[in-house]
DNA sequence: TTCCGTTTATAAGTAAAATTTATAATACTA
DNA sequence: TAGTATTATAAATTTTACTTATAAACGGAA
């Protein structure tokens, strides 16, 4: 069989046409070359080159071999060029998700601006979707909200929320500067959906407290609530980074729930080394 | 730097989408396999498989890669088998070298008729331009007529001819069973060119018998040799095997010349173990 | 659950290979 | 005809690839 030695030897000889030329090209000494050219004539039976006193040249059998050598260490030269542009994040592909576009997109902004080469994928998802993909490692980092402790998994603080009453216009406590749950009382309640991070915050704080909602109306977006609540279906949540241009709602900051939301960068651990992926935890760092 | 047994390995494993059944595949064991697509991954901080539950998958990073690797292992599968047909003698090239059509003809026919793959190139010469051929490996093997010792030549005998005087038409001679060199006299003699082996053999007789010829041409090729002689103007040599259907002149046997040339088969002894020109040699002694 | 079969991972030892050092042979060159 | 440059050879060494043995992880069946 000819070995990879082998025939690296032989391309560089054939390209040099000279065997201590063609030892310095490939970083080994003058010996090993001739050992190597002459293992491959020997297992073959064949004569590559020619030693004349002139110096050496390639026979027919070799120029035959050449050409396919240059194709195959031409293609090996771009599979080592590529590991090099993926380590310096000249290319690559980067798949993030997101429970929310809010802290996510700044982030990925700054990232995409920093490298243009590599490809950016985001996969928005509430939650719980959101956590799964990254245990099933279909996206290679998150932004996702209070992840549990996870030692297979590196997190990031990124920023710290508070949730906020959604009151639809005209509502009484529209005008109060905070309020607590209680104070919600009976009025009509729009909950986001199972799964969300919105909905298991709540739930916890709602079971802690012994208090109820009355829940009128489950939506799975922002989008869909808003609306909801702007066209006065009930109250709604949202964190108080999330807060778009809406003049038709008011918002009001719901006293216990201040800093009731981590908004954090993580990835499995076992991913963090990749280039891509510690640039970007490295630029969370610094926000 | 990647190795090859690594990107043979991960190769392997992205056809497979398994490390054990990778292993048999390039037949060493799951371990090997395992170690070396670990160590391509940990020495690039690139994931190239996801090891899920439900088998291996390849990342996106390892999709990229295996583009590549299997462009490389093709070109490495082609040149293994290019050397299997090389050496099987399904394709090739085989330059021949001769000096003389005669002998070396049927030998050549009888080759290609054999391996219809080999692509022949034949170099006609005279003697010591095909010598030296053999000598400086510009052609593979040559036929040619009494090769001197030479210990890293082999040789292999084909033919042995007598040297036969061409006489012109009525000429005294003609009618003779055989005749001597010193009969020819003051006869008009053509001779051929000066690294030719019909003069090299008539200079050593004329030399060791002290005779002179009356010289009065000298001609560099056999069918100019042959029209000369047809028209009268001297009297020429050959070889009993050469001869064409000449009807215009008379062949008599040189008695001191009746088993002067030994028609050979050489090659350089370093080119005798390439399957096209260990096949010729085998040829020829089965002849 | 527990056991079993299959697959991948890990560790340590081994064999094979590639490569080096040292030196010799060869052939130009001044 | 010593001097320089190149290739060849031999032996020793290093490195790499690979093996054996075993563990761990997981899914499916009893």
């Amino acid at each position: 069989m000819a070995t990879y030695s082998q025939l690296r030897a032989f391309d560089a000889v054939a390209q040099t046409l000279s065997f201590s030329r063609a030892a310095e090209r490939i970083n080994i000494t003058q010996p090993g070359v001739t050992l190597q050219v002459r293992e491959l004539e020997r297992a073959h039976d064949v004569i590559l080159f020619h030693r004349r006193s002139s110096g050496v040249e390639l026979t027919d059998d070799g120029r035959a071999l050449f050409d396919l050598t240059r194709e195959m260490l031409d293609v090996e030269e771009r599979i080592q060029d590529q590991f090099h542009k993926r380590a310096t994040l000249e290319t690559g592909l980067l798949r993030i998700g997101a429970d929310g576009p809010h802290i996510a997109l700044g982030l990925i902004a700054k990232f995409q601006s920093l490298y243009l080469g590599v490809q950016v994928q985001i996969t928005m998802g509430n939650w719980k979707s959101t956590w799964q993909a990254i245990k099933d490692q279909r996206i290679d980092a998150a932004v996702i909200a209070n992840p549990p402790e996870d030692e297979q998994i590196d997190q990031i603080e990124l920023a710290l929320q508070g949730m906020v009453a959604l009151l639809p216009p005209g509502h009484k406590l529209a005008k109060r500067d905070s309020i607590r749950l209680q104070d919600l009382g009976a009025t009509p309640i729009i909950m986001r959906e199972q799964g969300s991070n919105t909905r298991r915050i709540l739930e916890r704080h709602l079971k802690d407290g012994g208090l109820e909602l009355n829940i009128v109306m489950e939506l799975d977006t922002r989008e869909a609530m808003r609306e909801a609540v702007a066209n006065g279906l009930g109250t709604g949540f949202l964190f108080d980074r999330e807060i778009g241009g809406d003049e038709r709602c008011a918002m009001v900051p719901i006293v216990e729930l201040r800093a009731c939301n981590r908004d954090t960068l993580v990835c499995l651990s076992r991913f963090s080394r990749r280039a891509s992926v510690a640039a970007l935890m490295k630029l969370a760092t610094s926000i």
